[in-house]
DNA sequence: TACAATATGATAATGATTATCATTCCTGAG
DNA sequence: CTCAGGAATGATAATCATTATCATATTGTA
């Protein structure tokens, strides 16, 4: 067996913000559904199993995610047909995607922590998080 | 000064596919106004500039991509404002990019082309090309 | 040369996201 | 404690990139 390249496991967020600041209720549940989700959601979906518990806007979960990613709480990732999927910041999820068929599985590894510190410094930039997808046909569909 | 921590330079195509196979000439009229492109362009863009030269159906111009993409020949990457911008695969274009403003600025290391190897080995994918983005606030922004 | 399959173009339809705007909530000054 | 100003919220209309549709044109082939 080969050994894992680059080699770095699973990186944790990079405690980009302190704890919540001054989140409204809405803002708040919005946030605490979204730690609850064991997969990154889209808006919508997460406005779906938000609804059941408490009434919420579908605009105010829009506006809520902005906000979260704006605060470095919360990441997103766009799928091949065009929806938006969030998650809350916490380890890296990284994604390998056929190009035809759309599934996407998870990879383990992350190799882009020391570059992260290195732009950070040399960017003036205030990293929040970062996507790393690989795109490709998968041999079931090939 | 410090060095820069993860080294890789642009690292270059991972020569996905041999050349264009049999392309309609509309494929190719597409592919070849994405080569003069010295910027990702979205479908809608690139449509206008060929549209000066060539008369060609906006679909045309999405099919096409989606067939290039799939061939390994032209990469894809989603802005904030939702916009899918297209490029030849050939270099390596990392960016980053203000939550807040949008604007991306191009990074230039790549320290993922070991993984991509490594993946490629350990899951049956073909891999033809990968993003990387970096997400947070500019200075100006913050 | 005629057929079947594929590509193309024009345009309608889709669907996620954003804008709008009236209402409600909150906070701080008086 | 009360009121005014600002922000947040919800319902819904509007936007806009992308996709689906379908009739027509093109291409490779028997």
């Amino acid at each position: 067996m080969d050994r894992d390249p680059s080699a770095e496991k699973n990186c944790a967020a990079v405690s980009a913000v302190p704890p919540p600041p001054g989140l409204t209720p809405g803002q708040q549940a919005v946030l605490t559904a979204l730690r609850q989700q064991p997969q990154p959601l889209s808006a919508q979906a997460l406005h779906g199993v938000m609804a059941v518990q408490r009434s919420i806007g579908l605009a105010t979960v829009y506006r809520a995610l902005d906000l979260l990613k704006l605060l470095g709480l919360v990441q997103h990732r766009v799928t091949l047909s065009g929806e938006t999927l969030y998650s809350v910041v916490e380890h890296d999820h990284h994604y390998l995607t056929c190009l035809q068929c759309g599934v996407s599985v998870p990879v383990e590894t992350c190799p882009v922590q020391e570059l992260v510190a290195h732009l950070q410094r040399t960017n003036s930039f205030r990293i929040y998080y970062h996507t790393l997808e690989f795109f490709g046909v998968c041999d079931r569909c090939s």
